[in-house]
DNA sequence: CCTTTAATAGTCAGTACGACTATTAAAGGG
DNA sequence: CCCTTTAATAGTCGTACTGACTATTAAAGG
């Protein structure tokens, strides 16, 4: 890998890492954007994210930053996962930046506010999350795209949940990250037919938000992969 | 993202690529291996790759690189992706170094030789590839579980074939990569079923390489997906 | 020409899945 | 208080899919 590095001159990048971190509040995907201070795109809106430290993984500056530009520190539960790294020679207009990109799940959405090099920081709706500065719109659709295939076959969707939760919010969880409708009874069934996707909370633990019959509580499961996975509706006349 | 460029000192990183790149011979993993000339890790085995130019992404470089240090420039029907990027402070010994690292798969094994600043390079088995330099053991592992998952849910598998392949050879494919014998009329009812999978090659083109009945030749298909996706045995008394 | 090898065809029972209907347990309004 | 509304949970039914097999076909090789 390293070989010749005293043979060729290599050229030093400015390395950073970029977040696309998504909650669902009142039933739809959100993105947390900040709002950038200065040039280039100063006044846009971006993906929080910011320069990779000398002595820290992405995944620490990752971190960091999120705390730093949004507040949101009480980042337990966060689940953080690379999603690919962007390095096209012209992506930042000043010099050569290689990002890091990562997608992040939170459950709840804990108000967000401005800090370090961001101006402001807000959660957006996923559909209004447009125009972003750099190759952040790209970044932020390849996001989605990942989020939407790992719940085919990944425990993930726990991830946007509270540590307890009902088959209910995961099923909306499905349903908001798809756009479709999931039929209540046959993902219940799917769901805990699953070994390992979901476990019940032993006491007779139940617990009501609002109107119907109280939900039972579930736990995420221990999982990595899910077997079987969990289908998608298909989108067309696909074969069944 | 790129906030406080002027406000903060951001460091300069070495960024590189690095690429497992696999082969099926022999009805064997293979994956293509260089011997490093100089320190640190002088005379061990490595995943080929190299330096960033300040004018390529990543995806060049890598294509690049794998031309220069193996001879492997027809790198036609070449599959590569992004698998991720290693960014730990001390995963090279001399400075701090930040690598995106690539899975690649190849169809057949043109021969490999060294060049650039490899001293040689070879096609290894994946078993005997161990202690490797830097962190390229675990990148070597990922890469492999990564191509393993992959085979279920897209048609990732035609990527080890020639254009023209039976369904004998796609199936050796998979049985190779997952380590698991599967029953031929079953996969072949299954891959058939697959729209978009793979397509028959309209004359009534058959041929054979060896002993029995002669094969009906397939070509990849266009479906970015598999619905419904090829799923590997359960490997102990899963579900079903 | 007969054996071996591999591809392809077909069978059958168990299971998973989508589309529904039915029941239960709470909240809320009158 | 009862009755409606809402949501969770239970159960049914027919189709599609899957795994485990058996059978047939078409070549190569001695």
């Amino acid at each position: 890998m390293l070989d010749g590095y005293d043979k060729h001159a290599f050229e030093p990048f400015a390395v950073t890492v970029d977040l696309a971190v998504f909650t669902i509040r009142e039933g739809t995907l959100h993105v947390l954007l900040v709002e950038r201070g200065q040039e280039p795109y100063a006044g846009r809106w971006a993906l929080p994210g910011g320069f990779l430290r000398p002595d820290e993984s992405a995944e620490r500056a990752a971190r960091r930053e999120l705390g730093e530009e949004t507040g949101l520190t009480d980042v337990t539960g966060l689940h953080l996962e690379q999603l690919r790294t962007y390095s096209e020679p012209d992506r930042d207009p000043r010099m050569r930046v290689v990002s890091v990109a990562f997608a992040a799940l939170l459950p709840d959405a804990p108000e967000a506010h401005g800090g370090g090099d961001a101006a402001q920081a807000r959660w957006t709706p996923y559909e209004a999350a447009r125009d972003l500065a750099f190759d952040h719109d790209r970044i932020l659709a390849d996001a989605r795209d990942r989020i939407g295939a790992k719940l085919e076959y990944t425990g993930l969707a726990t991830a946007f949940c509270p540590p307890e939760f009902t088959l209910g919010e995961l099923q909306q969880v499905y349903e908001t990250v798809w756009g479709t409708a999931l039929d209540r009874p046959n993902f219940r069934r799917k769901v805990l037919a699953t070994p390992g996707f979901v476990e019940a909370v032993p006491g007779a633990a139940r617990l009501t938000g609002g109107r119907g019959k109280p939900a039972a509580l579930y736990r995420a499961g221990t999982a990595a992969a899910l077997h079987p996975p969990l289908l998608r509706p298909t989108p067309e006349g696909r074969p069944a």
